[in-house]
DNA sequence: CGCGGGTTTGAATGAGTTCAATCACGGTGG
DNA sequence: CCACCGTGATTGAACTCATTCAAACCCGCG
């Protein structure tokens, strides 16, 4: 719960930092595999997830396989807020790596948000937030190049994971393989790992296995178009 | 404001047909001619808008002109409950035809939502309904050929239409120009025109001046994948 | 009639896919 | 220690879908 205190915690200030009101609420702490899915498709929903640590991504798969991703879920992102009214999912949710996440059960979330005006203004910010996330994403694979899109896929990312972790950085610790890069982007694998290498070559970025380097961040994210302005992170106090 | 009532009254019965709770609140009724800006870029927005009559579109233009339209807005449709936390708009809002528009001031809608439970729970219905939109945005434009998006948005506007109106009907009144579909699906306006000609070769549409008359409906739902379902408009009931 | 916005068609080009082979690497078992 | 996997990344070559550029067309309107 760390994560989200310190993210939502940026937008509004939930009573002292001693005193957590998200601790009173019923949760349970629920673990998955790589691979192992979270919420399934046409699975009612009546829980609000809310990613204690590890990547997860939401998704959807076509009849003939085709899969497409709709974005990431870091440590801090919650998901279903908006299923709270008995709707099926019409997608699903699966771990990429081993994933630690606490349930809610809709009703005591609820409860609490109507009890907890600060409380409720910080998830309605997390909702924005999310919102602008996917609006994003349908301009990323809408209107831009791949290498715009895998570079500025990696620029959110990183903007996201600074968030959570309070703190800036240019390596982007991907647990994940280029077929998840892939599926997010619309594009096809061997693609993905083309776009990369020229990536690569223009001096943006260098790759490693457990990840990615940024060496040239202004220049890719002018490069690529991207602003950090729309996750709302602007008021984020990166810890000194 | 009956187009509104019309669609969330498929949801939550709000308190009898005479009696309209949202004629309480204060509210200002707007017109902006084709091609209008609603809402700019940059813009703080502080109010929450329905659409009257009228289509709109929700988009973003890049630095080289390229457009990406997020969502076409259509008569009932409702934009920026989301961003009553005095954010700005990182997109922008303008009409494509004629349009009334219907503006709630945040505060005054909060604490209208606040007072009437079923208010609040209609208008959390919209906003689940306008992410799945999003969603399987994404979807169509991410992992879907031409032929498939085109005739998917084609079936998802049908279903919408006939949710506000309230009425089913094969015949697409499309008041907008190819470019609009283009910029929606991620496609060019040549291609657009080639891909509604082979939907029409395949017998899946007719086209004329005014729209698009559905022919095949089933086939073509079949063709491109589409399940009215995420819609949630399960429970619509369509005036015999 | 001629203009202008929108649509259609053709031909050439290009970005991204597909298929297939190779490579790199970590683990496993002999 | 080494052979042998299996998974994921990379590279090449052929191909395809969609774009671009350009011309023609259509139609309502002044």
């Amino acid at each position: 719960m760390k994560n989200l205190i310190s993210r939502i915690g940026h937008y509004v200030d939930i009573g002292g930092d001693k005193f957590n009101p998200l601790d009173k609420l019923n949760h349970r702490i629920e673990t998955r595999r790589p691979g192992e899915d979270i919420v399934r498709v046409g699975e009612k929903v009546d829980s609000v997830f809310v990613i204690e640590s590890g990547w997860a991504i939401r998704f959807r798969i076509l009849d003939d396989g085709r899969r497409q991703i709709l974005n990431f879920m870091l440590p801090g992102d919650c998901f279903d807020m908006m299923a709270m009214v008995k709707a099926k999912s019409d997608h699903a949710v699966s771990a990429v790596t081993q994933v630690i996440l606490r349930r809610i059960s809709s009703s005591d979330f609820l409860s609490a948000m109507s009890q907890n005006a600060s409380l409720a203004t910080a998830f309605w910010w997390v909702g924005v937030q999310e919102e602008a996330i996917l609006r994003e994403q349908i301009i990323r694979i809408g209107r831009r190049s791949a290498k715009e899109r895998v570079a500025h896929l990696l620029l959110e990312l990183n903007r996201r994971l600074a968030a959570v972790e309070g703190r800036e950085s240019d390596t982007i610790n991907l647990p994940i393989p280029q077929a998840l890069l892939a599926d997010s982007l619309g594009l096809s694998i061997v693609h993905i790992s083309r776009t990369l290498s020229k990536l690569r070559a223009a001096g943006y970025i260098s790759t490693n296995p457990s990840g990615v380097d940024i060496l040239d961040r202004k220049g890719m994210a002018e490069m690529a178009d991207f602003d950090s302005h729309y996750l709302h992170l602007d008021k984020l106090k990166l810890s000194a």
